[in-house]
DNA sequence: TTAATTGCAAACGGTTTGCCACGTT
DNA sequence: AACGTGGCAAACCGTTTGCAATTAA
């Protein structure tokens, strides 16, 4: 048996610090719905904190999707956006001004079961997006 | 009444002409349910034109996607996926090797009236993607 | 004291674009 | 002839990464 006090830690893959700045970054997106992009996030970041860099703001928001307290949302532009609304829900965009909110359709956790016998997949999730024009678009529409 | 011959092609927008590239494109994405990235079929289009470039491939491809023949898959990579099949139907993304393929359930196309019901979008579509392990990334799993 | 985190700046990589020659109509 | 298309190369832009200094534990 190992005597030593060398012994590898079990498995301590990820042994996070605490960080002002990580912390700031899921408060700010707890509080809003409209799953802002990175860029979104940095802006309103860099009043408490001046020196941010982008950088942070990425590695912060990889570290805390590893932990489960945010989603990644590629909601088809070239940008990602980040919801700390980690619960099952599903999402509608519009077509037109980009915009990402959530649809109030209880999400139907069957789907994956149903999915994973017809597939052989072992399903882990799914998601499920409706795209269309939201309603202050219609009325600017050409 | 307008009686000059210079009378503006009524929306017009699209006036495309033929293209060697663009029908081998999409012929060749026909030819595969494998879903593939641009990098591929810019790789497999080579054989047939020595001197494609990247941007030809890009380029076709959208206006492909404008005209309805192709569409395009944000399966969560940093790279597009592209899809040749424009009817309903729903895929299932193996989070291991990032294969995309289509799954055997039927397409519900009563939810974008009920999604349209609940929001006030105008809906045009949804998606619907099946997250989890392929058969076989699961024998391989650590 | 150890190691995670930060800011900075440079690099990355998939995609887009400007330019001009070529192909299609 | 008119104009969409192709090839080439450079630009683009959201994101990632290497590095030395800082900060958490």
């Amino acid at each position: 048996m190992n005597t030593s006090n060398t012994t590898p830690l079990a498995k301590s893959s990820s042994p996070y610090k605490n960080s002002r700045q990580r912390n700031a970054l899921l408060a700010l997106l707890r509080t809003t719905k409209s799953h802002p992009t990175a860029s979104w996030l940095y802006d309103h970041l860099k009043g408490q904190f001046p020196d941010l860099s982008p950088g942070t703001v990425y590695r912060n928001l990889t570290i805390l999707e590893e932990q489960g307290l945010v989603l990644v949302l590629h909601s088809g532009s070239t940008f990602d956006r980040f919801d700390a609304d980690t619960s099952a829900h599903y999402h509608i965009i519009c077509e037109k001004c980009g915009k990402v909110e959530d649809i109030a359709l209880s999400a139907d956790p069957a789907q994956d079961a149903a999915a994973q016998a017809v597939s052989g997949y072992k399903i882990s999730s799914h998601r499920l997006d409706f795209f269309g024009i939201c309603p202050g678009c219609q009325k600017s529409e050409t």
